[in-house]
DNA sequence: TACAATCTCCATCAATTGATGGAAGCAATT
DNA sequence: AATTGCTTCCATCAATTGATGGAGATTGTA
């Protein structure tokens, strides 16, 4: 049987990558509890054996999904990082917030399956582990919004928690905001990436940053 | 068979609505497919049957929580508004959010079932309605966002979406984001309205309310 | 071609879960 | 005490779901 949990990427077109990006869509969409082994099989036309073959486990196949989107937001975040470096403030959070939107528009799954994380009380003891604490640290310093890269204040980090979740909701509920809104999906889009901005823009900038 | 749906609030100390309210509890704990109606009935120490005599099936149990909620939340709103009424724009926003910070930490699980709304793309066709759209226009009017009532704008209305979502991210999120932020429950909940306040009031006051 | 390793599917299991019928309990009324 | 209506529980069912064994198919290699 082939190892599990592998931290580099799978092969998208090989048989175990395929059940991998299917389970990430089918995850994204239904939750854990939502989802079986079945609908993920159906999703790649495979029998329920070949996916439990190359991932065993349920529990674990979620896991992997968790890992694999793991990297993913962390190899976005280092990109955000290189493209905003050097700008002035106003330009590193309007250029942040255009990318990560950007990102999650297009993997709209991704900000279902972090949401997901907030709430998973699982019955079962599932270990995952989304690194927020990771990204929102690093978020803070790539922003200049703090000081001492060591020691992070309480209030940068819960100002970053807070864009960040405006993000993932706007993203996952789309179906949901969208028709409030009455708008197409690139004005959806646009006036998403306007609200983040109006409402950030001014507070980190409007006023001097914390020590 | 009693009626199903009914409008009325139930009496917390009939067996009715003692499983209501422990099917709030668990389901906004572990979402509609985590739970189970032996999880429910357990926690009320009842049998099955008993539940089922009550409420019929389990879908039809769920929708009677959401309706519940609405019209909890729909109350929450009323009051809000009765007090903020008349104040200026900077103290509406900040009376705001510490009465629904305050409602929300004190009912969690409410906080929770909205945001499971969010991606229910249900398998089987539950129809159910968080009555966020009319929540986020009453909120825009209550707020003073629009000066046109009949035709909100699409601005305004994000705008609101925008706060609405990050006050339950911070709610739902707790057991995500308080270890993140590495304060004590009651540091949190202060840290969170300082936070909210900190990113919309200038935001909202700081330039002019579009038309 | 023969052989082994790898991969896929069919058939099947046990456990869980949503749901129900019917018997027993309980309270009020006569 | 008997009748009635409401409530609760026990036993059970059928369907779903996570999971596996083993037979067959496929692929690479000597």
């Amino acid at each position: 049987m082939p190892s599990r949990l592998e931290k580099a990427r799978q092969n998208p077109d090989s048989m175990k990558g395929k059940i991998l990006a299917a389970a990430r869509r089918i995850f994204g969409e239904h939750g854990y509890y939502g989802t079986t082994t079945r609908m993920i099989a159906g999703e790649v036309g495979i029998d329920i054996s070949t996916l439990y073959y190359h991932w065993g486990e349920k529990k674990d196949l979620y896991e992997a999904v968790i890992a694999d989107l793991n990297e993913e937001i962390h190899q976005q975040l280092i990109e955000v990082e290189r493209i905003v470096h050097g700008k002035s403030l106003k330009e590193r959070l309007e250029t942040a917030i255009d990318m990560m939107c950007d990102y999650l528009f297009a993997h709209p799954e991704a900000a279902n399956l972090i949401l997901f994380r907030y709430f998973n009380k699982t019955r079962q003891n599932v270990t995952l582990d989304i690194r927020v604490t990771e990204y929102v640290s690093n978020i803070a310093i790539a922003m200049g919004l703090t000081l001492d890269k060591n020691n992070i204040s309480a209030q940068a980090k819960a100002r970053v928690l807070a864009v960040w979740n405006a993000v993932l909701n706007f993203i996952s509920g789309e179906d949901l905001c969208r028709p409030i809104l009455d708008l197409d999906r690139e004005e959806y889009i646009r006036v998403v990436k306007e609200t983040l901005k109006f409402i950030l823009i001014p507070a980190f900038t409007g006023h001097p940053t914390d020590a």
